[in-house]
DNA sequence: ATGAAAGCGCTAACAC
DNA sequence: GTGTTAGCGCTTTCAT
């Protein structure tokens, strides 16, 4: 808050080496904590930089050695989805606290938003040095294809004919849906349903894959499918098409707890009890996985260490490192007798 | 999709030039749509520009003009208190979809997160052609005087000495305040507490004074006060400090819904029906608000339109165009029977 | 309406 | 270790 702050524009390098006595090389060396400087220069630079109140402009830096030091979170949602849905907001964290150690930016773009194309030729126009992008639906493939201008990383594999070409980390959706859903089997529930997330999302096809893999090894029907968009409405409104079926059930399996919060008002007001009258279990432990009436057993993804993760394979992959393909992050049962 | 993507690095104005057979400065003209182009280079050029799938610099662009076509919107506060808040989900909502219709990308800058230092430096350092901050607490002054050297504008009254100096968007807190108080009056309450925001920002000074207004203007007592910082920790935490106090209370305003959220389930636990013991109204008309138990009467700011209205300013900010220094959006009571 | 030329502020070889 | 010299890819006078 000391820096001289007189008109005239910013101060500019060059003026830093005219009053540091030195050359615009050596200021650029301290700047970039080039080894190859003597404390002296350094000392005298810095004094400059103070006196001055000097700021490096980024884009000549960006224009000059081509990294723009900053990165994309990318969020093909709209912002509705994205606010509400904690899932996000703790990946973020986690990228964003990892992301605060280093010299990168982090900007936010949520896509439905800011329309696809602005997004994709945001990325592809060298505005950043590599992108994260979450939630990824089938017809974003074009995404993918970015990967060839820009190092991506995805959160949650992404769907596409060429996927074995991406990078990404998510978790062992077929697995953990797997081994929550027998949980409902080892309460002797033997109808089971699921509410499964959309098809065009691979949080969304793999969950339901588990399902139906715990059912069928259990030697069940798995038939009783309805989806939703991982939203709370369309939750409701897959309950409330279950129901209308007319068949029985006495075990439910929800791909998410953002549909369940939906689907269990639904459910109550058919009157139905949970668990006298149905299990429940979900995907999720969060908010609303915690505060149903009654709390839910669910699965627990590592929200913010993917966060973290993500970020850091992403730096990697823009340092040149290499990184491996896809990353599987660990899962967890939370237990509360919903099942 | 079409594009040829052929390796040699992203295609420069140059070659788009070279392609249609023009200089240069055409090509700059047709993508600046500059009026002063005929019809025919245009199209030669947009051939081209479709050909090499060019994508014009950001950096060498803003290098050259000066001008980023990006705007920051800074939120002083964690990701944790980010995303717990709907307030900025809305807002910045707002903003996002004004800013749609522009060329402008808005940059979201959390700025605990982040370090307040970065922050600076990157608005002062010409990344953003301008900037919005929300939620501005008194010890982040050093944002006002940022204003010296990039058009800034203000979500909510800044805190400060200088604050006469600042651009902001506001709704009128202490007349809305006043107003809801005056509901728990005109229903009969006669000792009226309040849970009030920090006093380190003008939304918890301004509504507290509202309150005072209300129940002072009644020749009610003004002393029973409790602070929370506005999360539902705090609420609930300045809730069981006022039971503490063993004074009589049968009327609260709490400064948002979100300490309301906290607060109301220390109420209950104390055995304190709402509305036959202690009528209780509130500040924001949000998620929490309306499914509170019971739902309870508020006011509603108008949280979107004061998005679209910051980003619409700045815009003009930064078009050197005349700004009304401060701006006053309206609110509304939203009656509930919580009173 | 179009082109030529001169930078925007910085980094990155390359010489010394 | 330091300075010199070219650019990075674009916009923008200024002529024409």
């Amino acid at each position: 808050m000391e820096t001289t702050d007189i008109a005239a524009g910013s101060p500019t390098l060059e003026m830093v080496a005219a009053l540091a006595g030195v050359s615009r090389s050596t200021v650029s060396r301290v700047i970039n904590d080039s080894p190859k400087v003597t404390p002296q220069a350094i000392a005298s630079v810095e004094a400059a930089i103070e006196q001055l109140g000097y700021v490096p402009n980024r884009a000549a830096r960006t224009l000059a050695s081509r990294r723009t030091q900053s990165v994309a979170l990318v969020i093909p949602e709209t912002t509705a989805k994205f606010f509400g849905d904690p899932y996000f907001a703790e990946v973020i964290q986690g990228a964003a606290l990892r992301l605060a150690d280093t010299d990168y930016t982090l900007s936010l773009l949520i896509s439905a938003e800011n329309g696809t194309d602005k997004v994709r030729r945001y990325l592809a126009g060298g505005n950043v040095d590599g992108a994260i992008v979450l939630s990824h639906h089938s017809d974003d493939l074009s995404y993918i294809s970015l990967a060839r201008s820009v190092p991506l990383i995805f959160g949650g594999r992404p769907m596409s004919a060429e996927g074995p070409a991406a990078h990404y980390v998510d978790v062992d959706n077929v697995h953990a849906s797997q081994v929550v859903t027998e949980r409902l089997i080892a309460a002797g529930r033997r109808r089971i349903a699921t509410i499964a997330g959309p098809a065009d999302m691979s949080a969304g096809q793999d969950r339901l894959e588990g399902w139906r893999a715990a059912v069928t090894g259990a030697g069940l029907s798995d038939e009783k499918i309805e989806r939703g968009d991982f939203s709370p409405d369309s939750g409701a409104a897959a309950a409330a098409r279950l129901l209308e079926r007319g068949e029985r059930f006495d075990g439910l399996f929800i791909a998410s707890s953002l549909m369940a919060s939906g689907a269990l008002g639904v459910l109550r007001q058919a009157g139905i009890r949970i668990p006298e009258d149905a299990g429940v279990v979900t995907f999720d432990n969060d908010y609303f996985a915690q505060n149903a009436n009654p709390p839910l057993t669910t699965i627990e993804q590592p929200t913010g260490a993917l966060g973290r993760r993500l970020a850091t394979e992403l730096l990697r992959l823009i340092a040149g490192e290499p990184v491996p393909r896809v990353t599987v992050m660990p899962t967890l049962v939370v237990e509360r007798g919903s099942e």
